[in-house]
Order: C-alpha cells, then sequence, then structure tokens
DNA sequence: TTACTCATGTAACAAGTTACATGATTTA
DNA sequence: TAAATCATGTAACTTGTTACATGAGTAA
C-alpha cells in the first residue's frame, strides 16, 4: 500500500521524467494543486522508504553532488498501478476547504454574505485563469489534473452563483 | 489562525450543539466525508489547544465522568468567522485523490481502461446514493456539505462518462 | 449484574512542515 | 569570481493515526 504522497512520487519518477529527488520536489512546488510543498523532509525519507520497499532503483552518478539517479522497479510499477486502480480511495471525498466552510456562509448577515460571495466569485475566477495560463506548457499527466482542478472551480462559480441568486430572493 | 481539523472543532460545538469532545467525535466518526476519523490523539488535544488559546470555555459539570460541556467564547466565534471567510484557502485546490490518479488511468490498455471506468461509475453513482440518503434527517451546516460532496461526485461521473466516450472512440 | 454507551485521556508511531546545513556545478 | 542553481540531507516541531487504559452512568 502507497501513500497519496508516495503514490504521487512514483508518477513523478515513473511517469513525468523527474528521475532525481530534487527534481520531484521541484514539481511539487511548481504544481498549482496544492497538495504538497515538496518539503525536502518529507520527500527524502519518503523516496528512502520507497528503495527499502524495493519500489525505487538507483544508479548513482558519477558526479560531486551525489546525484541519485531513481526509476521505477517492475514491482515499483505493480504497486503504482494497483495504488492508481484502487477504487475506493479513488471515489472517497477527500478534504475540501470550500466544503467545510459553505455552511457558516448562511450564519452572516445579508450585506456579509453578499460582498464575500463576490469575493469568491473574484478569486475562483482568478484561479481558473491562472490554471488554464499554467496547462499551456504541461504533459499530459499535469494537464489531466489540471482540467479537473478547472472543472472543480467552475462547480464551485456555479455554486456561488446559486448562493447569490438566493440572497438576492431573501431566503 | 486556526488549521482546518480546529476549524471543524469550533463548527460542532458552536453551531452544531456538539457541546462535549465525546460528541464532537462522535459527529466526526458519523459523518461521511472522511476528512477526519474523530481520533481521540487529534481531538482532545486540538481542544486543549483551543481552550489554552481562548477559543473555548469550559463548564464542568457535576457527573463523576468529568464531562466538560464547552462553548465558544466570543474570541472564538471571532476567530471561526475570520476562518472560515478566509477567501484564499477556501478556493485552494485542496487535495482529491480521484484528480491525482487520473492522469495515470490513459496508460493502462483499452480494456482495462473500460473495466476501470466501469468500476468507478458504479462506485460513484454508489456514494451519490448513499450521501442522498444520509442527508435526510441531518441539519443545515450538515446538509450544505453533503449537497456539494453530491455535487463533487456528479462532476466525476460526468468526468468519467466523458472518458469512456473518448476511450470508445479509440483516442 | 452484565453489557452498552458516554466520557476522558495517554503512548507509540507515522508523516508532514519549516528551518538549517552542506557542498558541487553552471552561468553571468 | 560571484551568484544562481542543482543536489543531498538532518533537526525540531506539529499534528495526525491506531491502540490502549480507565471509569461513570444506564438499560436489559
Amino acid at each position: 500500500m502507497l501513500t497519496e504522497l508516495e503514490g504521487a512520487i512514483l508518477i513523478e519518477i515513473g511517469c513525468r521524467d523527474r528521475h532525481t529527488a530534487f527534481k520531484v520536489r521541484q514539481a511539487f512546488r511548481e504544481s498549482p494543486s496544492s497538495d504538497w510543498q515538496g518539503s525536502a523532509g518529507s520527500v527524502y525519507p519518503a523516496i528512502r522508504r520507497l528503495i527499502e520497499r524495493g519500489f525505487l532503483e538507483t544508479a548513482a552518478t558519477t558526479d560531486g553532488r551525489g546525484t541519485q539517479h531513481l526509476t521505477l522497479s517492475t514491482a515499483g510499477r505493480e504497486a503504482l498501478l494497483a495504488w492508481s486502480t484502487n477504487v475506493e480511495t479513488t471515489v472517497s471525498i477527500g478534504m475540501d476547504p470550500f466544503r467545510l466552510r459553505a455552511g457558516l456562509w448562511d450564519t452572516m448577515n445579508r450585506d456579509e454574505q453578499l460582498s464575500h460571495a463576490d469575493a469568491l466569485l473574484v478569486a475562483a475566477k482568478q484561479t481558473i485563469s491562472d490554471l488554464r495560463h499554467y496547462k499551456q506548457d504541461q504533459d499530459k499527466f499535469e494537464t489531466v489534473q489540471i482540467e479537473l482542478a478547472i472543472e472543480l472551480q467552475q462547480l464551485r462559480v456555479r455554486w456561488i452563483k446559486n448562493w447569490q441568486s438566493r440572497i438576492g430572493a431573501g431566503l
């Protein structure tokens, strides 16, 4: 069994040509989906665990920095496939800061609600535009993720507009 | 600043009449959004922190179990409002097991894709039906969350159907 | 009186964060 | 040669998990 971070690391190494821990960290830091900060304290220990479990193979390069060139073993590929096709985990709801807060907004007064709805709309639309721009020069793995992130934001935009009309109707 | 768990705890105590740590844990365990397991090891320390920071007030009841009746202080209410209206956090993408895996499914062969898409559809639809059923006897706070969770699952269902037709078209 | 529920909490562990520390290689 | 980038890692801390431990109140 792989954790979400371990799965993400195997994707970077096995599918997206990030063959060093450093490049994996870089990919995480550059990704707009804020799943992981790509901190050294999480990535290096996770990669060590994956090596110990035989999912990653290392080919030490000859450079003086001790760069480790990482590749997926057969067991690593199998583990990644099993992880990515686990139906139960895939359809689980997950953590969503928007959903967690949405129930509270009805406790504000009408003016606060209207201005908050407005601020949320602006921010969500900005995020969509940022994601569309970022999507341009990404590989297919990242592209699929970005498209899904955009659809999530669009869902939020629709929800906010619907909420606005409910507020407007005085419900 | 509150963490996601601390915000969720203040909602339970301040808005949903879960006035003991035990009832908060119970609410988390019963909630179908698997954000938190409601483990004692997270809830009790978090509540202790919230008391220390002056966000929660305790009224010890006279029973022999040492039940602590918890309520939000004024500072607690303010902190909860600030937490719930933080726009940046609210529109952040968050962690989604579906999105994280979706990019990988294109590396499988056609037959594997079709059977996996099918399994995902069944599971997602089941989740929607479970959520609808659970929604019946919930308060407005939980209802809003459940509705958003349902809309997320419906988005996934549409995405899967779209993916199926792309597979079918041999792209 | 036995079993279930209500209620609190700790201990060992897992896995993330930031900040720190080091050094090689490349580019201006 | 100075600065930026590539590359590795550790240390202290935070916060979550499961499992364990305890005991009071209630209903069969």
